[in-house]
DNA sequence: ACTTGACATGTAACGCGTTACAACGGTTAG
DNA sequence: CTAACCGTTGTAACGCGTTACATGTCAAGT
């Protein structure tokens, strides 16, 4: 492996001029850039990355702290590596598996300057203590956040919630239940104020047992079935779901029970993935991929860009045969 | 930010004893320990990551490349990530687009001592420009490959598939067709080499027509009823697809246009994903998560946790409602 | 009493680029 | 003719830990 001296040693040059050659700095004649750069190839040198972090104290690489990868951040995720590639930033996947621990090393890597910033993707830990982080570096969160130090790119869930809410009750829908997330998150919170706000504004009726929490997956979808609709008494006639994993695997599951979709039940998902496409799922779209670029842009500090993609970001309502 | 040579001061010794400390080294005594523990959490330090790795000459750092992130490689990479991490590596995604260029600063990475390791999901360029880079460090491939130098964890897709053709003529079907992906890829290659045998072997009848390539999404699957189940003339009774999500994009197309499965039409998917268990398709088990842990074992060149995973390295079919 | 060795700690070089500042030769403006 | 300046290149310190080797101390072995 040759470095940089050896490079500079056999050009007959300094370290310093190599080095602005690699650096393209214009204080450096065309003739021994072409010298250093002849050198360069021969020995077939490349400046080594960590030796570049540490002189210039940044890294180019931005970390992403998730619980696991799954179906529903995909487009987020792969929005935000191709945008950072496309900067000259690298990504590095940080799972903690709902582990505290093991989340925190993540906002270690931050302090220990492996990253230039932060994207989080699910929090475990408590937010407080991440924003104590914000100190190390520029961090931003895909969901919503109590801090306001922690800037999020999350849009407020109540506009997209209420467009799901209005849907089913233009579609006839009066029992409406709502299948949603993480118990006392902001996403949920806001989705559960839009919920009641349309009922109310339609004089609909408000079963909170029909409010089901911590549904994530295809198979929480399938649970669902039977704790919401297959017992006694009245059942609901729509169920709004926390995104389009739950709506598949509801979908899936009422089916097999005979339950007719949509003539007894409507059913209308969130996000509008590919899933939802292909099963034909009524789904509230979310530009994710726009918000994954705006948080890209937002770590960087070039608002500029990021306010140009705001313009995208606004919930819609894709009808398909679920509803 | 606090360094070493602070640390070192304000306790008395000198930065080697504090680097010691920090390496667990047995050859500090336990009241100099104490010491230096008090001081660094005093000033709140934390060793800075790229010194550690440009000095260590290591960076605890994997590289994965791949086109892009979809959800027939979820179980890989979730699997890969977290064993990593289990053994303290990160893992860095490098996504390509499909675009060569994009795909070699990856593999720069290694070169550049970025990385440890790289794992290949996908490989646009040449097998044997990726071969070049094994001298800069371990390289292992998820795919089959060409080069005998980059050892690969993907496993013989012919016994695969195999279990796939097998099934379907068991189930009485005769006029078989295969939906497969990158046209000359290893994968592919085995897969028709497996079902022309097992045609052969039960005089069933080869055609070549029914044999499409190039087909790797759900939107792709979808494509594929036009192009082989409407058309006038005689249609396959049986599809073998790639992936589930391409056997999903299948079936969903099918039944839109009053194709009856398993009736008219029998399905078989590939890798036993979340979705064939969702949609019911009956799939090739992939052990793709063993294969990962396998990937990252490799790589680290212990190769006897790579054996004791092996053992459960063996495909299965499983069967459901498409076939 | 003397060697041998274990243990604790220090010294200094090393890994590899980057960059502030200095220096040198030559040009141009006054 | 000189001061000011530009372009080119070098010097040396810096970013921050790690580690091979050296040194000093004290106890066990003979």
């Amino acid at each position: 492996m040759s470095n940089l001296d050896q490079i500079a040693k056999l050009a007959g040059f300094s370290k310093a001029t190599v080095s602005r050659v690699l650096n393209n700095s214009p204080h450096v004649s065309p003739e021994t850039r072409d010298t250093i750069l002849a050198i360069m190839k021969q020995l077939d040198y490349v400046p080594n990355g960590n030796a570049v972090s540490l002189s210039k104290g940044r890294t180019l690489q931005i970390g992403m702290c998730a619980e696991g990868i799954n179906e529903a951040m995909l487009p987020f995720l792969n929005s935000f590596v191709e945008t950072a590639s496309q900067n000259g930033y690298q990504t590095i996947i940080y799972t903690s598996g709902g582990d505290a621990k093991q989340e925190l090393k993540a906002f270690e890597e931050l302090r220990r300057k492996r990253v230039d910033a932060l994207v989080i993707i699910t929090c475990v830990n408590d937010h407080a203590l991440l924003g104590s982080y914000c100190k190390y570096g520029p961090i931003v969160s895909w969901q919503r956040m109590e801090l306001p130090e922690i800037r999020s790119v999350a849009m407020n869930q109540y506009d997209g919630y209420k467009l799901g809410v209005e849907h089913v009750i233009e579609q006839g829908c009066t029992r409406i239940a709502n299948v949603l997330g993480r118990p006392s998150s902001m996403n949920t919170l806001s989705r559960l104020a839009a919920y009641e706000e349309m009922m109310k504004k339609h004089h609909l009726p408000i079963r909170h047992e029909w409010s089901l929490t911590g549904i994530y997956s295809i198979r929480d979808g399938e649970r669902v079935v039977r704790e919401l609709l297959l017992g006694g008494g009245e059942h609901p006639d729509a169920v709004l779901c926390a995104n389009d994993l739950v709506a598949a695997g509801l979908l899936n599951e009422a089916r097999r029970q005979r339950i007719r979709v949509p003539e007894d039940l409507a059913i209308v998902g969130f996000d509008n993935t590919e899933l939802a496409h292909t099963l034909g799922i009524t789904s509230i779209d979310n530009p994710i991929a726009a918000q994954a670029q705006n948080a890209f842009y937002l770590l960087l500090g070039k608002l500029n860009q990021a306010e140009s993609v705001q313009q995208k970001l606004q919930f819609s309502l894709v009808k398909r045969v679920t509803t």
